[in-house]
RNA sequence: GGGCACGUAGAUCAGCGGAAGAUCGCUGCUUUCGCAAAGCAGAGGUCGGGGGUUCAAAUCCCCCCGUGUCCA
C-alpha cells in the first residue's frame, strides 16, 4: 500500500513522527520518541498493575464512556444487532461490528441506520477456542465497540483524518492516556473483496483499537476505488476494560465475581473458559439458536458441552444452570433482553444437558462392550478407538479412560488427531451476492419506486420504462412483488406480454418478460398482476406471521423463524425448537392461529424509524434476519405478532381464511418445519383430504369416522391369514416330506445313504429348502428336488451325509442342466432350463450320488 | 454443508453371505394361603424403505428416510 495513504494531515498538525518498528519492521506514527510499536510482542504488556487510563472502569462503564464520547462527537448510538447473523449466508455469527452493515449497506444498496453511527456490538468468534484462558486477551464472545461512517461521493461524512483524531481524542483525551505512548501502526487490510489502509492502535503492549478504511475493491489483480468508502473501526471492550483496571488477566477485569468464585474450584484456565462460554451461551440462546448437531446450533452445543466437561471433571463445581444464570444476570444489566425469559432458557438448556448425559451413558456402554470383545481376542483399546468414540459417539477421552480396565495413554495432541480425520472435508463455498445472473442497469438509472409495500391491493397500474435489456425491463414504479423474504415472485402482464419473473437488484426491480419485446425508455406501459396468485401469496405470507406468533406463544420465546417459503400451493416455516412437536402442541398452535384469523385483527404495514421500532418491539422484529435501513417496514398483527418484513400482506387476519397444517418434519436437530396451506388452498386441501377419506370409507363400507377401526380390523385379519398360511404351508411340506420318505418310488437306499428324488409340484425356492431340510433331518439322507416355476427350472440338493456333499452333487448336474448355482455340503441350489435338461440333470445327479456312495462303501 | 457410526421382538442389543437369536419385559401353566421368586411352556419380527450384486442378502454395493456424533 502506498505510504501516502497514511500521510495524514492530522498526524502532521499534531506533530506525529513516522518511524519503523525495530521489532516487526512496520511503519508507525507516534508523538513520543518510540523505537518500537506499542503492541505485543514488540512491546511487552506493561499496564498490569499500572493502568495507563485515568480511571478503572467496569465493562458497562467502559461501554458508556465510549458510546457517549462518540455521541458528543456527532454520532448516533445504535442498538446491538443479534449475535446470529441471519441476514448473511456466508457466516453464522456476527464477528465484528461492520458485519451488521454487510453486504447491503457497505455495497450502497440500502442506506445505513444512521451516519455516522456508534455501536457496541456483541460478537462471537470460535476459531481460537483453545487460546481462551491460555492467552489472557482471548474471548469467544466479546464486544466490539465501533464508530462507522459511510461516505458517498456526493456526501462525505469523514474519513482518515477525523477517524484518527476521534480515536486519539478518546484515548489521550477522554481516558487520559499519555499521548506519547500511543502508536498508530500502518497495516494493510483486506477482506471480503475489499481492501484499504488501516491503523492498528497500540498502547503499552496491547492493541486497543483498529481503524480500517475500506477504500478499494479487488477483482482478481485489478484494484479500483469503491463508490462508497467505509470507516470500519473496532475497539475491544474487554481489552480496554482490562487496560483501565490493570488486573493480572483480562478475565478478572471482565468476568468479576463469577470468575473469582469459579477460581475456587477450577484451575484458572478452566474458570476462564466456563465464564467465557457461559456468556456466549446466554447470547446465543437469547438470539434464537437452539443447540443442535448442525450449523450454528452445533456451536451452541459445542460451547455447552465444553462447559459440562469441565464441570464434570472438577470436584464440588457449581451447577451448570446456576452458572448460566449468574452470567446472564450480569449481561442483563447492559442488555436486558438476555435471559429475560429464564424459564424458557432453562427448558432449552435442560433438554440439551439431558441429551449430553444420554450420549455419555450410551458411550460408556459401547466402551465396555468393545473392550470385552477385544479382550477375548487378547487385544486392548488403543488411541484409535478413543478418537473414533469421540468422533462418532461424542465421548470425551477422559470419560472413556474412566470406563476402561486397560486404558491407553491419551496423547497430548488428541484433538489434533480428531481434526486429522476431517482434514479432507471440503471448505465452505465463498459468499456470492444473490442475483449474479441478473443484468445491471447503468448506475445513473433512477431507483424503481416500489408501491406494493404500502398498497398490496392495487393490481393494475401505469408506469414508464426506464431501461431494458434482453427480456428484462426496469420501470420507474411497480406494484409487482419481486422474489424475496421467502415469498415467490408475482406474475402478470406488461401490456400484453407475460411477466414470468420479477427480481430485485440493488435499487431496481427487474421484470422478466416471456418473449422479446420492443419497449423503449420513456414508453408508458400498463402492468397487470395475476390476482389469484397474488391473493394466495398474501394469504400464505400473513398466515406465516400468524403461525410464527402462535408458535412463540405456545412453545416459548426460544422459537425463532429459521427460514420460510411461501408458494402458491403450500407454505413452510422452519422454527428453532429443541424437540419434535407433540400432537397436542400442534393442535394448540393450529387452534390459536385460526382463532386469530376468526377475530379479524387488523394487519398494519407501515414504515417506522429503526430506533423507534426496536424500542417498541425489541429484537424479535428480526425474524427473517436483520433488515438494514433507516426506516423499517413493520408488519404488525395487533397484539399478536410484529415483524420487520417486506412482503405483501392482507390488511385483516380474516382474509387469510383459515390455516391447515399439513405436517411437521424435524429437518435437523433443533429445527422444526411446518408445512401448511392457507386461504383458498386450505379449502382445496381440506376438500382433497375429505374426498380421500370418503373414498376409503366407501371402499370399506363404513362411515368415515369408523375408518380407523375398520382398517385396524382389516390389518388384524390380514395378519391372521398370513400366520395361518405360513403354518399350513409348513404343515403341508412336513406331510409331503413324510409321504416322500415312505414312498419306495421316490426314496431308495444307495449304499450307506438314503436318497430321495422327487419332482414336486410347483414349489418356490424357500419351500424347496424347507422340504429338503425335512427330508435330510436324519443322518445320511440326500434329497434331489427338481421343480419348475415361471418357465424356469429349479434344483435343490440337500444332504446330511458327509460322503455326499450337496454342492458336489449339484456340480455333477450342472453339465447337462447349465445355469448358475452353488451352495455348501448340506445344501445347494441352482436354476436353469426347464423340461428335458432338468430331467437329464436329475439322472446325472442320481448317478453322482451312487458313485459317491459306492466310493464311500469301498473305502475301508 | 461434509465426515463417521447406528436403524434386527415392547426395551437393550448379538448375528454381518447359506434354517432370524439372547437378556429383560409380556401371556399361560407348575409351585405358594397370597405376593415376590423359581421352573416349564408360549406369544411377539415384511432385520428402517427402495433398487442392485448373488444360486442364495438381516449380512455386500448404491440411493433414499430416520437417529446419534464430530467438524466447517
Amino acid at each position: 500500500m502506498d505510504p501516502s495513504e497514511y500521510d495524514l494531515k492530522f498526524f502532521h498538525q499534531e506533530g506525529f513522527h513516522r518511524r519503523i518498528c525495530s521489532g516487526c519492521g512496520h511503519a508507525f506514527w507516534s508523538l513520543g520518541d518510540l523505537d518500537r510499536c506499542q503492541e505485543d510482542p514488540c512491546t511487552p504488556y506493561s499496564f498490569v498493575g499500572a493502568p495507563p487510563f485515568n480511571r478503572a472502569l467496569s465493562p458497562s462503564e467502559m461501554r458508556e464512556v465510549f458510546l457517549s464520547y462518540f455521541e458528543r462527537n456527532g454520532h448516533t448510538r445504535i442498538r446491538r444487532y443479534p449475535i446470529v447473523a441471519r441476514w448473511r449466508n456466508d457466516v453464522f455469527f456476527t464477528q465484528a461490528s461492520v458485519y451488521d452493515f454487510q453486504p447491503w449497506v457497505t455495497s450502497g444498496v440500502i442506506p445505513p441506520p444512521a451516519n455516522p453511527l456508534t455501536i457496541s456490538q456483541p460478537c462471537l468468534r470460535l476459531n481460537d477456542l483453545q487460546e481462551i484462558g491460555r492467552e489472557s486477551r482471548y474471548f469467544s464472545q466479546f464486544e466490539m465497540m465501533a464508530h462507522h461512517a459511510f461516505n458517498r461521493p456526493d456526501h462525505e461524512i469523514y474519513f482518515k483524518d477525523r477517524t484518527t483524531e476521534l480515536c486519539h481524542g478518546l484515548f489521550a483525551g477522554e481516558l487520559g492516556a499519555d499521548p506519547r505512548k500511543i502508536s498508530y501502526k500502518e497495516e494493510e487490510w483486506e477482506g471480503g473483496g475489499n481492501l484499504g489502509p488501516s491503523l492498528s492502535v497500540g498502547l503499552q503492549g496491547l492493541e486497543i483499537a483498529t481503524l480500517v478504511f475500506m477504500e478499494y475493491t479487488r477483482n482478481g489483480d485489478r484494484v479500483k476505488p469503491m463508490p462508497l468508502t467505509v470507516v470500519d473501526t473496532g475497539y475491544g471492550l474487554e481489552r480496554n476494560t482490562w487496560m483501565s483496571q490493570g488486573t493480572a488477566t483480562a478475565y478478572e477485569a471482565n468476568f468479576g465475581e463469577l470468575y473469582t468464585d469459579l477460581r475456587t474450584v477450577l484451575v484458572p484456565r478452566d474458570a476462564a473458559v466456563v465464564a467465557d462460554h457461559a456468556r456466549a451461551v446466554n447470547f446465543l440462546i437469547t438470539d434464537g439458536v437452539v443447540p443442535s448437531n448442525a450449523k450454528e446450533g452445533y456451536y451452541a452445543r459445542l460451547l455447552i458441552r465444553r462447559i459440562l466437561r469441565i464441570l464434570a471433571r472438577a470436584e464440588g463445581s457449581p451447577d451448570f444452570l446456576q452458572i448460566i444464570d449468574r452470567s446472564g444476570r450480569e449481561i442483563a444489566r447492559s442488555f436486558p433482553e438476555i435471559g429475560a425469559n429464564r424459564e424458557d432458557l432453562h427448558r432449552v438448556l435442560q433438554a440439551e444437558v439431558e441429551r449430553y448425559e444420554e450420549s455419555i451413558k450410551r458411550g460408556r456402554v459401547q466402551v465396555r462392550r468393545l473392550e470385552e470383545r477385544l479382550e477375548k481376542e487378547g487385544r486392548t483399546v488403543g488411541v484409535d478407538e478413543l478418537v473414533e468414540w469421540y468422533d462418532s459417539l461424542g465421548l470425551p477421552p477422559d470419560v472413556a479412560v474412566e470406563e476402561l480396565r486397560v486404558p491407553p495413554v491419551v496423547p497430548e495432541n488428541f484433538y489434533g488427531l480428531v481434526a486429522e480425520r476431517h482434514a479432507s472435508d471440503k471448505p465452505e463455498k465463498e459468499y456470492s451476492e444473490t442475483g449474479g445472473e441478473l443484468p445491471e442497469p447503468p448506475p445513473n438509472t433512477p431507483a424503481t419506486d416500489v408501491l406494493y409495500y404500502l398498497d398490496p391491493y392495487t393490481l393494475s397500474f401505469r408506469s414508464h420504462v426506464l431501461w431494458s435489456h434482453g427480456p428484462w425491463v426496469v420501470l420507474d414504479r411497480t406494484y409487482f412483488y419481486p422474489t424475496g423474504g421467502g415469498q415467490i415472485t408475482d406474475t402478470g402482464k406488461l401490456n400484453d406480454i407475460l411477466v414470468t419473473e420479477v427480481a430485485r437488484r440493488g435499487p431496481w426491480v427487474l421484470h422478466r418478460l416471456e418473449r422479446v419485446h420492443e419497449f423503449r425508455p420513456e414508453e408508458e406501459v400498463h402492468g397487470q398482476i395475476d390476482a389469484g396468485r397474488r391473493r394466495q401469496l398474501m394469504a400464505h405470507h400473513t398466515a406465516t406471521h400468524i403461525l410464527n406468533g402462535a408458535l412463540r406463544s405456545v412453545l416459548g420465546p426460544h422459537v425463532w423463524q429459521a427460514g420460510a417459503f411461501k408458494g402458491t400451493d403450500i407454505a413452510r416455516i422452519d422454527i428453532t425448537h429443541y424437540r419434535p412437536l407433540q400432537p397436542t402442541e400442534l393442535h394448540e398452535v393450529e387452534r390459536l392461529a385460526n382463532r386469530v384469523i376468526a377475530e379479524d385483527r387488523p394487519v398494519k404495514s407501515y414504515f417506522e424509524p429503526r430506533t423507534e421500532a426496536e424500542r417498541r418491539f425489541g429484537f424479535t422484529l428480526y425474524q427473517g434476519g436483520a433488515v438494514p435501513g433507516k426506516d423499517l417496514r413493520i408488519v404488525e398483527i395487533e397484539n399478536f405478532d410484529v415483524e420487520a418484513c417486506g412482503g405483501t400482506h392482507c390488511t385483516h387476519t380474516s382474509e387469510v381464511g383459515s390455516i391447515q397444517v399439513l405436517g411437521t418434519d424435524r429437518i435437523q436437530d433443533g429445527v422444526i418445519r411446518l408445512t401448511y396451506a392457507a386461504g383458498d388452498r386450505a379449502v382445496v386441501v381440506r376438500e382433497e383430504r375429505d374426498a380421500a377419506l370418503h373414498e376409503a370409507a366407501r371402499q370399506l363400507g363404513v362411515p368415515p369416522e369408523k375408518v380407523p377401526a375398520a382398517v385396524e380390523r382389516l390389518l388384524a385379519e390380514l395378519e391372521e391369514i398370513r400366520r395361518t398360511g405360513r403354518q399350513e404351508e409348513k404343515r403341508d411340506i412336513g406331510k409331503l416330506a413324510e409321504d416322500l420318505g415312505a414312498d419306495p418310488k421316490a426314496t431308495q437306499t444307495v449304499g450307506p445313504v438314503t436318497l430321495t428324488v422327487a419332482r414336486t409340484l410347483v414349489l418356490n425356492r424357500p419351500q424347496l429348502q424347507e422340504l429338503s431340510r425335512r427330508l435330510t433331518r436324519a443322518a445320511d439322507h440326500v434329497a434331489i428336488l427338481p421343480a419348475e416355476s415361471e418357465g424356469r427350472g429349479l434344483l435343490f440338493v440337500g444332504s446330511s451325509s458327509p460322503q455326499v456333499p450337496a454342492d458336489l452333487v449339484l456340480e455333477a448336474m450342472r453339465s447337462t442342466f447349465g445355469g448358475k448355482g452353488g451352495g455348501n455340503a448340506s445344501a445347494a441350489t441352482a436354476q436353469g432350463e426347464p423340461g428335458e435338461p432338468l430331467t437329464e440333470a436329475v439322472a446325472a445327479g442320481r448317478a453322482a450320488v451312487e458313485r459317491m456312495a459306492r466310493a464311500a462303501t469301498v473305502e475301508p
